[in-house]
RNA sequence: CGGGGCAUGGCGCAGCCUGGUAGCGCAUCUGCUUUGGGAGCAGAGGGUCGCAGGUUCGAAUCCUGCUGCCCCGACCA
């Protein structure tokens, strides 16, 4: 490909509304326009990038045998009726009527058409197990797109649905995928992370989300550092303090403690350590009008721990500052579990504080060496808390690390989650009609891009992993349009390139070196080569990597060879 | 959904407070000179200042409403 033509949109300024950095270099790369909120065009250069990424996909999932598809984006909204989520699903799912006023939406996901199909195409287990995927674009109203196309509302995604006889034939589907989806990552060049997601929650037994580290990443994330324990961070349980709770060391006492209010203002003032006190957090209760949830002063509310808790009501919701005082007689601020005329679950590591310090349920009054048991009653506990960087690891093997990721990848088991509502059975062996479980793998594709741009970047620019690269040689030449001569070198270079099966992206543009190298490196091309008179005097080709790695002249003969062992290397 | 901010040429911004009919940089086009790290000079094109009302002799500027976009929030005990 030649840049003379060849769209390169770079710009040297960024839009004001990107915010992180592969929302940046997109735009300025000029990889993607933004038409409207979370929504993209998709310019000739990153669409090059994006097919990259559909093609590793697309032989890692052919290779597990998975076979490709491809459903309608628009649904009748019969089927969503069927399984429930016409009315389950809520905002995100955009909703429209035909000219006959008959009700669809915009796929957000497939399982009801994919299960549909299954139902009328499969018959007998004897076609079983089959997995389908397609590679599609997606819609869904997300309350804030953001990032560009990291969080976008129209994006790219590759869906695949497996279906089984049972249960084991399904899980070992599950393993197949789990191994496809860490060898994609790999080949794509990513340090990823295989992380537990939500169990036991849509009834299957086991759900995996692929996880791209990046500090600019929406999740947090916490991994062993000694086992292969990660989980999602709102997932990852708090083991309980070992060993017994410390005895009492002190007498209890009320302390004024004028308009301290925040744990760290309560600190500063009496000079104890936030893992001395206990915060006390009121919410909706399921069956009391409020439940107070305690927790050390240093450790934060765990919401989908808090909301799964029996006497919590759900979805969590804090008391607002009225209805703290009808409950407690005071103001947010100087609440504590000692007589508090409501049901109190404690976090474990706050049941294993003495001594400790906590609101006295009146204004501008905090308790000091108060203890369990002996001051006031022991509450029941419950793991209620985010982990924290250090905690021991549930699996009883190191210690966690807490990192940022961006989620690019997710697998779950279905089970008959679908199947079942929507009557999709085969006959087995025995002629016994059999309702068939699913799994289903999705791998945001756009939303890889961005990642990698994360995770691949300087301050020049992109620095593609060579599998995403849009081209993999930059050919510059320097003032070829003053030389016969060089024209004439750079257009046989660049045919024998091509022959080798090279991408190369020459730029014939008649410009200045400095503009040239500029826009090769934010687009991010992996190698790149400068041919100039003098080079050409010598018999010699500059050669220099993005990242910096390698940079040496090569023989214009031979060049072919030299260049696989480098693109090798 | 709540809170904050922004809307001026393709992009980035100034002008607004203190009303007088729009300016800078980048980009684009032309010419000349340049040519190993985002060139210089000269010239050109391009904006009903988000939309709709209102105030005023006069509105990008003041007021009201609307729309769009961006950011933050769902930790406060």
């Amino acid at each position: 490909m030649r840049t003379s033509h060849f769209p390169l949109q770079t710009l040297k300024e960024t839009p004001a509304e990107a915010e992180i950095a592969s929302h940046r270099l997109m735009l300025r790369a000029g990889m993607i326009r933004r038409l409207a909120a979370g929504l993209y065009t998709w310019t000739p250069l990153g669409l090059r990038v994006l097919r990259k990424v559909e093609r590793v996909i697309r032989e890692e999932m052919d290779r597990a045998g998975a076979l490709e598809l491809s459903m309608p984006t628009v649904q009748p909204a019969e089927l969503w009726e069927e399984s429930g989520r016409w009315y389950e699903y809520g905002p995100e799912l955009l909703r429209f009527q035909d000219r006959h006023q008959r009700w669809f939406c915009y796929g957000p996901t497939h399982e009801e058409v994919i299960t549909d199909y299954a139902r009328r195409e499969l018959k007998s287990y004897r076609q079983l197990p089959v997995n389908f995927y397609q590679i599609q674009l997606k819609f869904r109203d997300e309350i804030r797109p953001r990032f560009g196309v990291m969080r976008a509302r129209e994006f790219l995604m590759k869906d695949a649905y497996s279906f089984h006889l049972d249960e084991d034939c399904l899980a070992r589907t599950f393993e197949r995928m789990h191994e496809t989806y860490s060898r994609i990552f790999t080949r794509l060049g990513l340090d990823f992370r295989a992380v537990a997601a939500d169990p036991g929650n849509i009834g299957g037994t086991g759900s995996v989300e692929f996880h791209v580290l990046a500090d600019s990443g929406e999740d947090a994330i916490a991994f062993s550092t000694e086992s292969d324990y990660a989980a999602n961070l709102e997932l990852a349980e708090a083991l309980p303090p070992a060993g017994p709770r410390p005895a009492p060391g002190r007498a209890a006492e009320r302390v004024p403690t004028p308009g301290a209010r925040r744990i760290e203002e309560v600190c500063a003032l009496l000079g104890v350590a936030p893992a001395q006190c206990l915060k006390t957090l009121l919410v909706k209760g399921r069956e009391h009008p409020a439940v107070a949830l305690v927790l050390r002063g240093d450790h934060t509310l765990n919401e989908l721990k808090a909301q799964r808790h029996p006497l919590v009501a759900a979805p969590l919701t804090f008391l607002d500052e009225a209805e703290v005082r009808a409950v407690a007689g005071c103001e947010p601020g100087f609440l504590g579990p000692k007589d508090l005329p409501v049901p109190v679950v404690a976090d474990h590591a706050a049941l294993h504080a003495a001594d400790f310090v906590c609101g006295a349920n009146e204004k501008d009054r905090h308790w000091v060496g108060l203890n369990w048991g002996r001051d006031l009653p022991e509450p029941p506990a419950a793991d209620l808390r985010n982990v924290v960087e250090g905690d021991p690891s549930p699996d009883g093997r190191g210690r966690l690390r807490i990192v940022r990721g961006i989620e690019v990848g997710h697998i779950f088991k279905l089970g008959d989650k679908y199947s079942r509502p929507m009557n999709a059975t085969v006959l087995d062996e025995n002629g016994r009609e059999v309702v068939m479980q699913m799994g289903c793998y999705g791998i945001g594709v756009t939303r890889v891009v961005a990642a990698a741009i994360e995770q691949h970047h300087d301050e020049r620019g992109i620095v593609w992993p060579e599998p995403l690269a849009p081209f993999d040689i930059a050919l510059v030449p320097i003032n070829m349009h003053k030389s016969q001569r060089l024209a004439e070198a750079v257009e046989a270079l660049y045919r024998r390139l091509c022959a080798a099966g090279h991408e190369v992206l020459l730029d014939d543009r008649p410009l200045r070196p400095g503009v040239m190298f500029a826009d090769m490196e934010l687009i991010g091309i992996p190698h790149r080569l400068v041919l100039s008179e003098r080079g050409l005097d010598q018999g010699l080709v500059e050669y220099k990597r993005r990242d910096g790695r390698v940079e040496k002249h090569l023989p214009l003969d031979g060049l072919e060879a030299e260049l696989d062992a480098l693109r090798a290397s």
